[in-house]
RNA sequence: GCGCGCAUAGCUCAGUUGGUUAGAGCGUCACAUUGACAUUGUGAAGGUCCGUGGUUCGAAUCCACGUGCGCGCACCA
């Protein structure tokens, strides 16, 4: 073995020999209970951060854990296609400014879907290098085809349960991206703007914004509040709040144009419930314009000039208000044939962010030059009668692509969370109630999902109880697009479960049934003549492509039509049983789902199953490749009759699904592998041009990818279904950042679909920090590249460092330093091992023999042998017990003190005395699988030098019933004594070489026999033990444990005297302090009986301890 | 404005239902260095547990108020 341990010689084989051992597969038909956990998927394009790293650590370690707990673990990996971001990149990936400049949107989409599989190796390969036992057979993508088959799936259920809905909204338009974001992707900023004051006919009202007071609007104030109006000098009448009017200060630094020596005259003073129903015409920036007065408790006496006008198509408050009055009888309906409603949604503003026609002077201008221009317009006018530059607010930007974003009233699709509807399990209900219920749990009922830590459920509630309809459309390309279909009236319709027809000329060319009797005859000469009429009766078709299997005489025929219409062969064995009389008319889709159920039939499932499966979808998509050429002519031979009869009879594929779903033969999997929503294929129908929010294909992640939404399917029903309380997955780990993006939504669409909550235990873990606590960012160039870190001290220590000392929900402060130091414990373990392995060695070759330790027997074990033993028992329960908690801190912590501070500081220094190699073996190969989850590698690496070849994953997380309290407490004494030495010796500042006696006055028989030992670890020359041992003449004295220690020590007499002053001193004291304690009568009767008695043992420890020092 | 969280050694943080002398890592200081361990060992120093008051036999821990920091939310026209 290498003296220092390499990491860079070790982790990639390791990876590569786990990936290769098939262990890493999870197996749906096991016994065991399961385990499960689903990997959020990162950025198909992104690249590895800590916050990835922590999460593959965590999720890591209860994975590994769980499975050597004995349970059938599935932690399923797979990417996200992250919507707006991925589309942003690809923009500038290809150095454009917008996908508008691609030259159509099929042609975007090869080329971001190019550049998503390309980066995908790259994340891929990154999270292996964490160690992550994942299993990547599974691997899913939320962008592929039965993510997309679930997505539509859902979709169309919730449409039918009329939880879905398309209908005009005032939604967050972010100029930038061209595209509606969610009131959670909306970044808010700290602004300071200029506040208005503008004269509005009689009233003064307050913007931010004039540029949108150019419209008819209703001119808002408050009900209960007196208003003044006044003249000024200029003959001029003004209608403020009294409030303001009697605040002389702050009136007049409002109304700055106003002069304070100027006598105002009071015209008179109205309740603002008085003002309603005013109307009239006044000027604006653009012109003349109509406003109506209305009064509602939504302003602030104690803000502004007490009026406001509206604009309710950009803005939400605005929209809210406006909404509620519409439907407010106090609105007279249209407010009284003044104002019709549609004024009230007057748009200002367009979708590229410029001012529309009713800006009248300002049209066209984007709004931030309009902003300008018209508060110049409103100074020429006179109407400018106060600003506030001052004036400090939040306005919302995008958060990809950090531009304005403007409240728009626009077209959108909607989930509708306050929506009654009958569920299967809950009856009628609401999502919104659903999920409120996983956490709070329903009546009568316990929460179904823990949050940890807990104080997030409040977070939780708060934001699901003020939810709101959700919306799901976004303007991009990249993403599931809306699988919903327009005709001509406008009219939606669903996708249905067909598909478009195109394969619908074909002809037998051969004896059917040769194939079932083993024999694949050569064409034969009729064969070969009824091959050149089928070129004849295609060449009047548009074919584009023959398809065969692999038969000579099916390759054969398939040649010669193929050379007759000089058109393209393709073979796919998998489908060589067809006839094609029984495919014509069939989708390409529909003819796999077939060919798979038929393999299944007469093969059953297994591994062969699935390699047919790949096989056959691999053909599958050459032919879709190449199906726009052409109709496609299947070169085939026998018939499938048994199901086709009920294709082509019933005409009705979900019947056939269903039968099949129920027999228990059949695979996981055949339906969800190809979609079944596709276009209806008439030419009149057009596809909504919108794609669904990423986190809508995020939200069906944990059962998506385990086969949903056929219910049947093995995985679903293995690995959903956990064993804690029967709920979907087991652990959800993630950010505390996406609880409501992600976590929320998954709660929702989970119990929705499968009468699940998708998991029983939310785990939130802080975001990782530089090791000061700060945020790490770019700009300030304090970022750590988790790659960069595994590359230098391994993926064992950016683990431990990830992991040890930072607490669920808290921040997680890492360093290089951090990482260094756990580095530094991963080479105290090789070098463990190593030391082991140099015992167990034959003095002679140097070599050993491998094999793994059994417990050793109980005979012959000394003292420290009984310590190890027991310590090992009390930590490995003590691993067991936290991580059942998720408490992965403590769990890292007590192995690492175990490891460095006992079995290596003492049990191995003791080894050098009295070896026992048994123990040592075995000791230290449970050491390894006890620190297995958290340092997979090192773990693995050491088990092979010393144990076995085998995978160390695949043995039992140790648990051990060794415990020896009173060898314990007799070690450490020993530990004491020798500290006790050691500290007078450094005290005195010896040399550590140099060899000193000392003497122990206790006839105890432990003591005697760890003489040797004490001996060694303290470095004495000698040392005797006995009741009467004799003080050396000029010796130090200690006390330990209440035994007298002396220590034969060169010493100045005086400091000698002062240091044994100084320790009565501290005796007394503690003396003193307990004697206070136990006279205090309500000490002794109220404190619980065991801890009183602790103290009196104490005090008579204490008291011997000084009587031995006088 | 409302809400949540945090405040413990020079730094970053643990600290169970209140219970001996409040802990760890890093850093600091001293000594050692042919060793399983260049990544090591031994020892030491270092704390008004943010402040004030309260509950209690007993408070870092529970309560109230205050101070400072961080975060979230918000009908700020």
């Amino acid at each position: 073995m290498e003296k220092a341990y390499n990491h860079l010689n070790s982790e990639a084989d390791i990876y590569k020999a786990w990936e290769e051992s098939g262990a890493m597969r999870a197996d749906e038909t096991s016994n065991k209970p399961p385990f499960t956990i689903p990997l959020p998927p990162p950025n198909v394009t992104g690249e590895l951060h800590l916050g990835h790293a922590a999460m593959l650590a965590i999720q890591d370690i209860l994975t590994r854990y769980k499975k050597m707990q004995g349970h059938e673990v599935l932690w399923l990996p797979g990417t996200d296609h992250a919507a707006i971001a991925t589309e942003n990149v690809v923009i500038k990936h290809h150095g454009k400014q917008s996908r508008e400049e691609w030259p159509s949107r099929e042609d975007f989409m090869v080329d971001a879907k190019a550049f998503a599989d390309e980066k995908h190796d790259n994340i891929v390969n990154q999270m292996k290098r964490m160690g992550s036992w994942l299993d990547w057979s599974r691997e899913a993508y939320t962008f592929d085809e039965p993510r997309n088959f679930a997505v539509n799936r859902i979709f169309k259920d919730l449409y039918q349960d009329g939880l879905i809905e398309r209908g005009y909204r005032l939604i967050n338009w972010s100029v930038g991206a061209q595209s509606v974001l969610s009131d959670d992707e909306l970044e808010w900023d700290e602004v300071k703007e200029p506040f208005f004051y503008i004269k509005c006919g009689k009233f003064i009202m307050g913007t931010v914004r004039p540029e949108t007071k150019c419209a008819n609007s209703p001119l808002i104030v408050h009900p209960d509040e007196d208003y003044v109006e006044f003249e000024n000098s200029a003959g001029e009448n003004f209608i403020v709040i009294k409030r303001l009017y009697d605040d002389k200060e702050k009136f007049f630094k409002t109304l700055n144009f106003l002069d304070a020596d100027a006598d105002y005259k009071v015209l008179k003073t109205t309740k603002g419930s008085d003002l309603v129903g005013e109307k009239f015409s006044a000027e604006t920036y653009a012109g003349m314009r109509d406003f109506y007065v209305i009064a509602d408790t939504v302003i602030d006496p104690e803000k502004g000039s007490g009026a406001m006008t509206i604009s309710a198509s950009h803005s939400a408050d605005d929209y809210n208000l406006a909404k509620r009055w519409e439907k407010s009888p106090l609105s007279k309906g249209d407010l009284g044939g003044f104002m019709p409603p549609k004024d009230w949604f007057i748009q200002k503003i367009d979708f590229a962010g410029n001012m529309t026609e009713v800006a009248g002077p300002v049209a066209g201008f984007s709004v931030k030059k309009a902003r300008n221009v018209s508060g110049k317009l409103l100074e020429e006018k006179g109407l400018l009668v106060g600003k506030d530059i001052n004036y400090e607010h939040r306005v919302p930007l995008c958060y990809r692509s950090s531009c304005v974003v403007e409240p728009m009233i626009s077209p959108q699709w909607f989930i509708m969370v306050e929506k009654e509807y009958t569920h299967a399990l809950d009856g009628k209900t609401t999502l919104k109630r659903q999920m409120q219920a996983a956490v709070r749990g329903f009546e009568n009922e316990d929460p179904a999902v823990q949050i940890i830590p807990e104080r997030f459920n409040k977070e939780y509630f708060r934001w699901i109880d003020n939810l709101q309809d959700w919306c799901i459309s976004r303007q991009i390309w990249w993403g599931h697009r809306i699988p919903v279909w327009y005709d001509e009236q406008q009219n939606i319709h669903l996708a249905e479960e067909q598909e478009i027809i195109f394969a619908r000329h074909g002809e037998s060319v051969g004896n059917r049934d040769s194939k079932v009797q083993g024999v694949d005859d050569p064409l034969t000469d009729k064969g070969r003549a009824h091959a050149q009429e089928m070129i004849e009766v295609l060449k009047s078709e548009n074919v584009g492509v023959i398809v065969t299997g692999t038969s000579a005489r099916n390759t054969e025929t398939a040649d010669i039509i193929a050379n007759g219409l000089g058109v393209k062969v393709v073979h796919i064995e998998e489908l060589s049983s067809y006839d094609t009389k029984d495919v014509a008319g069939m989708s390409i889709d529909d003819i796999g789902r077939v060919a798979a159920i038929k393999y299944c039939k007469e093969n059953g499932k297994g591994e062969d199953f699935d390699v047919f499966v790949e096989r056959l979808r691999i053909g599958l998509e050459k032919l879709k490749a190449v199906r726009s050429k052409g109709k496609i002519v299947f070169v085939t031979n026998r018939s499938i009759y048994s199901v086709l009869q009920v294709l082509r009879d019933g005409g009705d594929t979900s019947d056939i699904f269903e039968k099949r779903s129920k027999n228990s033969h059949l695979p996981h999997g055949v339906i969800d592998r190809w979609p079944i929503f596709q276009a209806p294929d008439l030419p009149n129908l057009r596809q909504d041009e919108d794609t669904l929010d990423t986190w809508f294909s995020s939200a069906l992640w944990p059962f998506s990818t385990l086969g949903w939404p056929n219910n049947e399917a093995p995985d679903l029903q293995k690995f959903y279904n956990n064993a804690v309380n029967g709920q979907g997955t087991d652990v959800l780990e993630t950010g505390w950042d996406i609880l409501f993006f992600w976590v929320a939504r998954m709660i929702m669409f989970g119990r929705y679909a499968t009468n699940k909550f998708p998991f029983h235990t939310v785990y939130l873990h802080g975001m990782v920090t530089d090791e000061h606590g700060k945020k790490m960012s770019k700009s300030k160039g304090n970022g750590i590249n988790p790659i960069d870190m595994i590359e230098e001290y391994g993926a064992d220590p950016v683990r431990l460092a990830l992991v040890i000392g930072s607490t669920p929900g808290q921040k997680i402060p890492i360093g290089p330093n951090k990482i260094k130091g756990y580095r530094n414990f991963v080479n105290k373990m090789w070098n463990a091992t190593r030391f082991v392995g140099l015992q167990s060695a034959d003095s002679e070759t140097g070599a050993y023999e491998r094999s793994v330790p059994t417990q050793p027997s109980a005979d012959n074990l000394s003292l420290t042998d009984q310590w190890i033993l027991s310590r090992l028992s009390t930590v490995c329960a003590e691993v067991k017990s936290s991580l059942e908690a998720y408490d992965i801190s403590t769990a890292g912590d007590k192995i690492y003190h175990f490891v460095w501070g006992e079995f290596c500081d003492w049990y191995l220094e003791a080894a050098k005395v009295e070896p026992n190699i048994d123990v040592l073996r075995y000791v230290l190969a449970e050491i390894l699988k006890l620190t297995h989850p958290l340092c997979p590698f090192i773990t693995q690496q050491c088990w092979q030098e010393l144990f076995s070849d085998s995978l160390i994953i695949e043995e039992s997380f140790p648990s051990l019933s060794l415990e020896n309290p009173e060898a314990v407490k007799q070690f450490t004494t020993v530990q004491n004594i020798v500290g006790a030495i050691r500290t007078l010796r450094a005290e005195k500042n010896l040399n550590p070489k140099d060899k000193i006696a000392a003497g122990i006055k206790t006839d105890e028989a432990h003591l005697k026999s760890a003489s040797d030992l004490v001996k060694a670890l303290a470095n004495l020359s000698d040392l005797e033990v006995a009741a009467q041992a004799i003080t050396p003449e000029h010796s130090a004295t200690t006390i330990v444990d209440n035994l007298e220690i002396f220590v034969d020590i060169p010493f100045d007499a005086d400091a000698e005297a002062a240091r044994i002053e100084k320790l009565k001193t501290e005796l007394s004291q503690k003396i003193a302090g307990l004697k206070g304690r136990l006279s205090n009568p309500s000490y002794t009767e109220k404190a619980p009986p065991k801890l009183v008695a602790e103290t009196q043992a104490q005090l008579e420890q204490a008291e011997s301890e000084l009587q031995k020092l006088s």
